[in-house]
RNA sequence: CGGGGCGUAGCGCAGUCUGGCUAGCGCACCUGCCUUGGGAGCAGGGGGUCGGAGGUUCAAAUCCUCUCGCCCCGACCA
């Protein structure tokens, strides 16, 4: 591709509303461009990237037996209906009318429009098992898009479906898929992480993120420092305590202390001249099943999908003003376990506590020196709370966790059931009876996979793209256009490079030559070769690499094949 | 949805508080000269009606009301 012609426009400044590099970056090498919030066009050069890594992907995909589909963007509410989601996916699932006034919403992931072809298809399960996938734009109305295509609401997604007769083969499709993910990123360059995660609303039983390791990335991840357990935060475990007893407390009695309009943590701390420890931390909690409240150490927050299962229920969330009130007789802020009649769920982290403050459930009262195990009945201990550095690992014994920042680039699932029970897929095995599918998805954010690419691959200059999904690994640059020498030396190299499958770029614009070293620094090409008079007397040409830096000078003869051992990986 | 900030040319900004000439600067863009190994220089030029609507005023980018959009923090959500 010759950049006289090619629709690439470069910005030397940053733009002002964004944030993090990789959407600095991917303004200003004229990637992509924002139509509205969290919506963005691919311009050339960025769709050429993108295309690397759904290349990457394609392949690994097709290499672990899964087959390519593409399915609709825009999907009717029925088959949410069928599946009951409908009324459980919330405002991220864009809703609308045809002109008809029949309901369809855009599609924020495709289990349900796959679970109906595969229902009507497959009956038998000489049909089993099947794997299927297509990349395709997505539409989740997030509530706040940010960071460019890190987090956007319309984003390309590869998803795969994977169908078999039973758990054991679902374990061998989730292998397959979790094997295939690590080659993908692997191939893409990334310094990444798998790690145990929620299953948020997709549902299912098991599932794992693939994380790109970035001190911008939105998730936190847990990871021991003497084993290979990783868990995302809201799935991390916490060592079980050897015993679940309460600390045994002395003879005596709570004191009540006069706090007026103290109720945060840390006023209640600078008031009473303690710290964040000492105290009890008790959050009233509505749920399906009934109001609970949490007890947890000051310091501590509490983990919502931890205390759900705790709690055994479904939904839930924090209590109103009004619903405070009406159980602890105070409003919010003076809330504590002394008294309290409802359900009581202590953390682990409370198990050794003693002489602790907590609210009083009385409107600007607190209570000094209470023990759990004397002055509240506590009907469940259990691990409640969000790990944090430091904490006790809980599959080996003696490794402590430590805190990571990285950003989601891949998702497996193990569905079980979930959906070809809900919208009736099923299959007849050897003896003629009738079983429900096994399903499990895998998903990949593929822009996100882009973006977090640059955010691991960047300095100063620019962008610096790993060989395979470098748009363009090797751009050549003749300093002067004007030079005929210069200029058909040039043009030779990048068409024989291009002749030999190298995409390669050369700058033939009439363009000084410190304005092309920068472009070719901040568009982030891995090989740059520079043709200029100068080398030119010594029948050589300059080759930089950009990940290093380093510059050699290498024989005319030679560039092409030096170029072709270093881009074809 | 709550809090904060911002909308002036493709991009980055000044001007707004304290209304008043033809709305300004840098980058980018066009023409010419000159220059060609790390964002050159000179000269000339095109492009905005100040997010939108309404109002106040002799006069509005500037004041008032409403409205739309964008960004950040939080809540929410994968």
């Amino acid at each position: 591709m010759k950049l006289s012609s090619m629709f690439l426009h470069t910005l030397k400044e940053d733009p002002r509303d964004a944030e993090v590099v990789s959407h600095k970056l991917m303004l200003r090498a004229s990637m992509i461009k924002k139509l509205a919030s969290g919506i963005y066009s691919y311009l050339p050069y960025g769709l050429k990237a993108l295309k690397k890594v759904e290349k990457v992907i394609r392949e690994e995909m097709n290499a672990a037996g899964a087959q390519e589909v593409l399915m609709p963007a825009v999907q009717p509410a029925e088959v949410w209906k069928e599946s009951g989601r409908w009324n459980v996916y919330g405002k991220e699932l864009l809703r609308f009318l045809d002109r008809k006034g029949g309901e369809f919403a855009l599609g924020p992931t495709h289990e349900e429009v796959i679970t109906s072809i595969v229902r009507d298809e497959v009956h038998s399960y000489r049909d089993l098992p099947v794997n299927l996938y297509q990349i395709q734009t997505k539409f989740r109305d997030e509530i706040r898009p940010r960071f460019g295509v890190m987090r956007s609401r319309e984003f390309i997604m590869k998803d795969a479906y994977s169908f078999d007769i039973d758990d054991q083969g679902a374990e061998k499709s989730y292998d397959a898929m979790f094997k295939a993910y690590e080659r993908i990123f692997s191939r893409c360059g990334l310094r990444f992480k798998p790690v145990e995660a929620d299953t948020g609303p997709i549902g299912g039983n098991y599932s794992h993120e693939f994380m790109v390791l970035a001190s911008t990335g939105e998730d936190i991840i847990l990871s021991c420092g003497k084993c290979s357990y990783a868990a995302n935060l809201e799935k991390a475990e916490i060592a079980k305590p050897e015993s679940l007893d309460l600390k045994q407390a002395p003879e005596g009695a709570p004191e009540k202390v006069h706090t007026p309009g103290v109720r945060t943590v840390e006023e209640v701390c600078g008031f009473l001249g303690v710290t964040a420890k000492d105290l009890i931390k008790t959050l009233i909690y509505s749920t399906d099943n009934g109001i609970v409240a949490a007890l947890v150490r000051g310091d501590h927050d509490v983990n919502e999908a931890k205390l759900k299962r705790a709690a055994g229920c479904e939904t839930l969330e924090l209590a109103d003003e009004g619903t405070i009130e009406k159980f602890t007789k105070a409003p919010r802020g003076f809330a504590g376990p002394v008294g309290l009649s409802i359900k009581k769920i202590a953390d682990f982290g409370l198990l050794d506590a003693g002489q602790n403050v907590t609210g009083a459930n009385e409107e600007d009262y607190h209570l000094k020196n209470v023990w759990l195990a004397r002055d509240a009945k506590v009907d469940l201990v259990a691990d409640i709370r969000n790990a944090q550095e430091g904490d006790l690992c809980p599959r080996c014994s003696g490794g402590t966790l430590g805190a990571i920042r990285g950003i989601e680039v891949g998702h497996v699932f193990k569905l079980g059931i979930k959906y070809s029970k809900a919208m009736n897929a099923s299959y007849l095995d050897v003896n003629g009876d009738l079983k429900p599918i096994i399903m499990g998805c895998y998903g990949i954010g593929v822009s996100r996979v882009l973006a977090a690419a640059i955010e691991q691959y960047a300095d100063e200059n620019g962008i610096v793209f790993p060989v395979p999904i470098a748009p363009y690994p090797v751009i050549v640059l003749p300093v002067s256009i004007t030079d005929e020498k210069v200029m058909g030396e040039a043009k030779r190299i990048y068409d024989e490079l291009n002749s030999r499958g190298v995409d390669t770029l050369i700058d033939d614009r009439d363009a000084r030559p410190g304005v092309k070293f920068m472009d070719a620094d901040l568009i982030g090409v891995p090989y740059r070769i520079t043709v200029g008079a100068r080398g030119l007397n010594e029948g050589v040409v300059e080759v930089k690499e950009r990940s290093s830096g380093t510059v050699e000078k290498i024989p005319l003869g030679e560039v092409v094949d030096y170029c072709l051992a270093r881009v074809n990986v």
